[in-house]
DNA sequence: ATCGCCTCCTGCGCGC
DNA sequence: TGCGCGCAGGAGGCGA
C-alpha cells in the first residue's frame, strides 16, 4: 500500500501489481541502496537521510511518515517511513547494477577494489575540493559528509585542497583512514545526529567519536587549534589548520 | 568530462 | 513561552 508516492524519485504506480505474489529470496546491498530480490525483478531502496525499513507484525496505524507497507500472507509488514522523503523505492526487472541509478557507481569502501592507487589516479587534473572528490559516488561510495570530514581530519588534509594536487602518499593515508572511519562507525552502530536510530529503535553512538564534525570553536582534539568550519560544495566541513594541510 | 549550484523535505535549534 | 526563520543532509539533475 502506497501512501505517499513522491519520495525522492516516484514510487512506480504500479508497485502493488509488481510485488503482488512474489516472495523474498535475498535481500543485499550496494553503496547505500537495499536491494530486495523476488521471484521476478528487485526493489531498490534508498533510506535517504532519515528513512527506516521496520519488519511489523500486525502493525499499528500508519503515522504520518510511513509512506508504504509492504503486507506479507502471515500479517507481517515491511513497513518503509521516512520523514523527509529524501529515499526512494524502485523496482527494476533487470539487473539491479545495471540500474541508472546504480550502474556508475564506484568500489565499495570496505572491498579490495578501493585502492589508494585508485584515488590518485582518478583525481589526476581534477579541481574539485578532495572532499567533494571522495564523497562522489563515481569514486568510492558510503563517504557521505560526516565520515568525508572525519577521514580527512585523520589524514592531515585540508578538505578545500584541490583533489589533482594532493600525493599518492597522502591518498594511501587517506584510504586507510575511510576504511578505519567506516569500520569504527559501523560498530559504534552509525552516527546519531539528531533523530537516527538503528533498526531496533537505539541511537548510534559514533557521534561520541568525533574529532571533528559539528565540533566548530572547539578545541582540536590533536593539537592546541581550534576546530574551524567552511561551506564546501554546499556542505558544512570541518577542519583544523594546525593538523591538516 | 568536469564542476558548481540548485533542489527535494521536515524537524529542530536558535533568536527575538 | 511562543513563534518564525534558517539550517541540515544524499545525491540526481542541470547549465556552463
Amino acid at each position: 500500500m502506497v501512501r505517499q508516492k513522491m519520495l525522492r524519485h516516484p514510487v512506480p504506480g504500479n508497485l502493488g501489481k509488481l510485488l503482488k505474489n512474489q516472495r523474498v529470496i535475498d535481500v543485499t546491498r550496494r553503496a547505500k541502496y537495499v536491494l530486495i530480490q523476488l521471484d521476478d525483478g528487485h526493489l531498490i531502496i534508498h533510506l535517504g537521510m532519515t528513512g527506516n525499513l521496520r519488519v511489523i507484525n500486525k502493525p499499528p496505524a500508519p503515522q504520518k511518515h510511513d509512506h508504504i507497507d509492504i503486507c506479507f500472507e502471515d500479517n507481517m509488514v515491511l513497513r518503509y517511513t521516512d520523514p523527509r522523503r529524501f529515499g526512494c523505492v524502485l523496482h527494476t526487472k533487470r539487473d539491479p547494477n545495471l540500474h541508472k541509478l546504480l550502474k556508475s557507481l564506484g568500489p565499495e569502501p570496505l572491498s579490495e577494489d578501493f585502492t589508494p592507487e585508485r584515488l590518485h589516479q582518478l583525481s589526476r587534473k581534477r579541481k574539485v575540493a578532495v572532499k567533494n572528490f571522495i564523497m562522489n559516488g563515481a569514486v568510492v561510495v558510503g563517504v557521505g559528509n560526516i565520515y568525508a570530514s572525519e577521514s580527512l581530519f585523520r589524514a592531515g588534509i585540508l578538505p578545500h585542497k584541490q583533489a589533482g594536487r594532493v600525493s599518492l602518499q597522502k591518498y594511501t593515508a587517506l584510504h586507510g583512514h575511510i576504511k578505519a572511519v567506516l569500520r569504527e562507525a559501523i560498530k559504534a552502530g552509525g552516527t546519531t545526529l539528531r533523530d537516527y536510530t538503528n533498526a531496533d529503535g537505539f541511537a548510534g553512538y559514533f557521534s561520541q567519536e568525533l574529532d571533528a564534525y559539528g565540533r566548530k570553536g572547539e578545541p582540536c582534539n590533536r593539537c592546541d587549534g581550534v576546530i574551524k568550519m567552511k561551506v564546501i560544495g554546499q556542505r558544512s566541513s570541518f577542519y583544523c589548520t594546525g593538523c591538516q594541510r
